[in-house]
RNA sequence: GGGCCCGUGGUCUAGUGGUUAUGACGUCGCCUUGACAUGGCGAAGUUCCGGGGUUCGAAUCCCCGCGGGCCCA
């Protein structure tokens, strides 16, 4: 942009035709860090604050469409509530732990865990998720996240864990974490214990073997379906449904389990489905959780037949030492060989797998740590139930998720790379000693126990706890850690915002719920805001594999990051899924250089002398009190769409506002008014001026770049402040709307409306000058209304002469000619066609219109006598109104009818 | 198998009892007007997945069916 001055002293802003946010996004950013906008403010104790807790990522190096989404509806609300006068604290963290991490570790240097030392495979670890931050830190500036970098954290350091340690002992204290042997998940290939909500399921085929077993001293068989006979060995029941016909008479009887004859009982339960297979299932340890269930329930005895690497113990007898895959194959062969596999047929099964790796998980027993979530069921759904939830039916899935819980969560795995247990066990006894809290952050590897003798034993020797925390134990404590804790600083907690996609409300929502209240004894969040799931323009989940991947960086590139978030806040309504959509992309653009040329129109009647005008003094026209009702309204309703998170809504009004009313409509309506020396000029400059001004300040939270450019182009030079983003959100002044000048400005863009389609369809340029137009009104009001606007109407549409009166024109017709329709006449007449229309040219055409409505028209031509009907020719007539030829527009509500004279 | 959500012009989408059913993209026609032709004006195109019901009135509520999605088992 460059200054020049003008004859009359103003400053002219030459601004280019076009807005190229890919330049000016980046200068912004850069500007805002210096300025530090975005800083939460510690010190003021006045403010109100707003706490959006956003979930840390976890640092895998990219940055997905769908966190895109997710941030840029926090960053919406972040721009706006501070705009709104709130102290808003938007921290950013990283999940660095866990397993990824881990798995990515081992990839690219070519190992496994045990490999090395613990600490170097740690240090491999820190090295790469800081590279990732590093990538992912520079894609979310880039998109434009309004975050305070003042306040990053990441749960690897020690200052964080230092609290994650310290929620682990004060939780063992109120025994709502303890130490137990259950069956727990295991992931074979990653060597660790993980939790439900780490289990995916994903259909598999499989094959389903029947097999004989020998009911024990009887020469009869039963047969049992099952789709792994790799745990055999480890069958300890044999269950039908209770009361089934088929087994009735079996039951309480013992039977051999093939291959190696162990004898099992044969019991009844409900939870076997009858119709599956033969009906007659072997429950072994474990095969699944419904195995798990039934041990439970029949107290049955325990066979660990899998180790943690996924090979068969020394419980499978001569197949120890076999994969789960080599023992299944080994075992089918033996028992075709003795004759008691009766057959096989396919399925297709539900297998649950590591979510990271894939691997089918396992079933194993083994001593872990747990937090009892089952006994904080009801306050969890109670919590859920107080929590605000937008869009409202999430709350279901999260009550769902807490119902179907069915064991403690084991919150210990068998890796590296995460927060340590700050325990030690006696190393007589097994007995685990906690850490106190002022040893913490701790690695128990390098630290004595707090105490010297097991309370338990006596014992003096201990040794360290080797696991470490789910990586969750660390994550679903970040609001509290926000606020300070454990110096909790109640203005900053419980957050105000807790915002994250419809995949994690059962681990992140859930985790978060569980450990606050287990912690605080409150729900942590006031409101969960989710959003959907982003598609890719197939219609199809978004992912590399689908190949219908769009990287943040390649969405950014075309048209900067305020057209992606345009995208991102309309593309659908909050909470739906969203299809990737790179029209909507362009659209954004679209719209951006739509307003950005109103502005470079406007830009030169805005200057500080407009700004200062007394809107009481000033002239306005009608279509000025118009659009600056239609401002007001539009800064009400964005203003309460925001409030209840509907974007869609708040830009597609905006949008609308922009591109229809004020460029269509209201900028044509006063060129008129700003070239002339028009009295009435500086209202239109004044409306014009906080018009834009407001609209830029509404698009602030949506398309900060862009906004802030605008404003820095055309207003900051008259206002004290430094960026868009530092003024006030605008205000509903309620004097400027006025109803009635709504009307009237409805009334003008009505009849403008007409005119502009009259001219269109008559292939008139618009520009042409119209000499005369009357307009005929139903009623004395709308004569009145119409009167006060007719300047406005004759100006924009330049009208040489606008009269308006009220009633009904009185019009006539006059018949110009009756012309023949060839296409008819032709196949019927042949050569005989050329009569026909030299007799039409030569006679009245008022004369043969009055006889063809008496019916069939006689003609003698050549000598010859014709009949022409109705269809046979066309009746061209013109309207006449005071002598004068005219051209009628028919206008309904209000009823108005236009007579034009065009030439 | 369960819970929840959804099925609207060619495509995507707004719309929870009364609107000429929203908007965008696409298509077609016209217009260089002093911000924008990367623009403007206008047109065509759906009867709201199917069936049944409630109602004076349903895309909107209820039931059944079909199809899709998310989460879970």
């Amino acid at each position: 942009m460059r200054l020049s001055r003008k004859a009359k002293g103003e400053y002219q802003v030459e601004v280019s035709k076009d807005y190229d946010p890919l330049k000016i996004e980046p200068k912004w950013q850069e500007r805002w860090e210096e300025l530090d906008v975005y800083r939460f403010d510690r010190e003021d104790k006045k403010k109100p604050t707003y706490v959006i807790d956003t979930p840390p990522p976890y640092p895998s190096g990219e940055f997905h469409m769908g966190t895109a989404l997710n941030w840029t509806y926090f960053d919406i609300v972040a721009r706006y509530k501070r705009m709104r006068g709130f102290n808003v604290l938007f921290p950013q963290g990283w999940d660095c732990h866990g397993l990824p991490t881990e798995v990515q570790v081992e990839k690219s240097y070519g190992i496994r865990k045990g490999d090395l030392p613990p600490e170097k495979f740690r240090g491999l670890c820190v090295k790469l998720t800081e590279e990732n931050i590093k990538h992912m830190r520079k894609e979310m500036n880039s998109l434009g996240f309004s975050i305070d970098w003042s306040t990053e954290y990441r749960t690897m350091d020690p200052d964080y864990y230092r609290r994650t340690q310290l929620s682990f002992v004060q939780l063992y204290k109120r025994d709502l974490i303890y130490r137990g042997e259950h069956p727990v998940n295991w992931c074979p290939r990653c060597e660790t214990a993980i939790a439900d909500a780490e289990v995916e399921y994903e259909d598999r085929e499989a094959m389903l073997s029947y097999i004989k077993f020998k009911l024990h001293g009887e020469n009869e068989y039963l047969t049992i379906a099952t789709t792994r006979p790799e745990y055999l060995p480890a069958c300890v029941v044999v269950a039908v449904y209770p009361g089934d016909k088929r087994y009735k008479k079996h039951v309480g009887k013992k039977l051999e389990v093939p291959p190696f004859g162990q004898v099992v009982g044969l019991i009844e339960d409900h939870e076997v489905d009858p119709e599956f297979g033969t009906g007659v299932v072997m429950v072994c340890t474990f095969g699944d959780k419904t195995d798990v269930r039934w041990v439970k329930r029949h107290k049955l005895p325990v066979v660990k037949l899998i180790d943690e690497k996924g090979k068969m113990s020394e419980a499978a007898d001569k197949y120890a030492g076999l994969t789960l895959e080599e023992c299944k194959r080994a075992i089918v062969d033996d028992l075709r060989k003795a004759g008691l596999l009766v057959k096989q047929e396919k399925l297709t099964q539900s297998v649950g797998a590591c979510w990271r790796c894939e691997t089918p998980v396992e079933i194993l027993t083994k001593p872990q740590w747990f937090m009892r979530v089952l006994d904080l069921k009801d306050k969890v759904i109670e919590g859920a139930k107080r929590v605000r939830w937008v869009p409202e039916h999430m709350r279901r899935r999260l009550i769902d998720w807490a119902e179907s819980m069915d064991w403690d969560w084991v919150i210990s795995r068998q890796r590296i790379f995460a927060t340590p247990i700050p325990a030690w066990y006696c190393t007589s006894c097994r007995e685990p000693v906690v850490a106190e809290e002022r040893q913490l952050p701790v690695n128990p590897a390098k630290v004595k126990p707090p105490v010297e003798r097991c309370p338990k034993c006596g014992g003096e020797s201990f040794e360290p706890e080797q696991d470490v925390l789910d990586t969750w134990m660390d994550s679903s404590i970040t609001i509290a850690v926000h606020a300070g804790w454990p110096e909790l600083d109640r203005r900053l907690f419980p957050a105000d915002l807790q915002p994250n996609g419809t995949d994690i409300i059962r681990t992140w929502d859930y985790y978060l719920l569980v450990r606050h209240l287990a912690l605080l004894g409150e729900a942590p969040y006031r409101t969960v805001l989710i959003n959907g799931m982003v598609f890719g323009e197939d219609g199809r989940k978004m992912s590399k594999s689908l190949g219908n991947y769009v990287d943040t960086t390649v969405a950014r590139g075309k048209y900067g990051t305020d057209a992606l978030r345009q995208w991102a806040a309309i593309g659908a309504s909050t909470g739906s899924d969203i299809p990737f959509s790179w029209k909507d992309v362009d659209f954004g653009y679209r719209f951006m250089r739509k307003f950005w040329n109103a502005a470079r129109f406007a830009g030169p009647h805005l200057n500080a002398r407009i700004a200062g005008l007394d809107p009481k003094k000033l002239k306005f026209r009608p279509v000025d009190r118009w659009i600056l009702s239609r401002l007001n309204r539009l800064i009400e309703q964005v203003t309460g769409w925001l409030e209840d998170f509907q974007f869609n809504h708040a830009l597609g009004a905006i949008q609308t506002f922009v591109w229809h009313e004020l460029c269509d409509m209201y900028i044509e309506e006063v060129k008129h008014r700003l070239y002339g020396d028009d009295p009435t000029s500086d209202a239109a400059r004044y409306a014009l001026y906080h018009v834009m001004l407001t609209a830029a300040k509404l698009l602030a939270p949506f398309t900060p770049h862009f906004s802030e450019e605008v404003y820095q182009t055309h207003f900051a030079k008259d206002h004290p402040y430094p960026s868009v983003h530092v003024l006030s959100w605008p205000e509903v002044n309620k004097k400027f709307i006025d109803e009635s000048a709504e009307r009237a400005g409805e009334l003008t863009n009505l009849i403008i409306g007409a005119l502009r389609q009259f001219k269109s369809e008559r292939k008139m340029a618009l520009s042409r000058e119209l000499p005369s137009v009357e307009i005929y009104a139903s009623s004395r009001e709308v004569a009145k209304r119409l009167k006060e606007v007719g300047d406005d109407i004759a100006g924009t549409m330049r009208v040489g002469k606008l009269s308006i009166k009220v009633g009904e024109p009185k019009l006539t017709e006059r018949v110009l000619a009756v012309e023949p329709e060839l296409a008819k006449l032709g196949p019927r007449l042949r050569a005989d066609v050329k009569l026909i229309v030299q007799a039409l040219r030569e006679a009245k055409p008022e004369d043969l219109a009055k006889r063809l409505v008496k019916g069939k028209l006689k003609l003698r031509a050549g000598g010859k006598r014709f009949e022409l009907a109705f269809e046979d020719v066309r009746v061209i007539k013109e309207t006449v109104s005071a002598g004068r030829k005219v051209e009628v527009i028919d206008i309904q509500k209000p009823a108005l009818t236009l007579l034009i004279t065009s030439s």
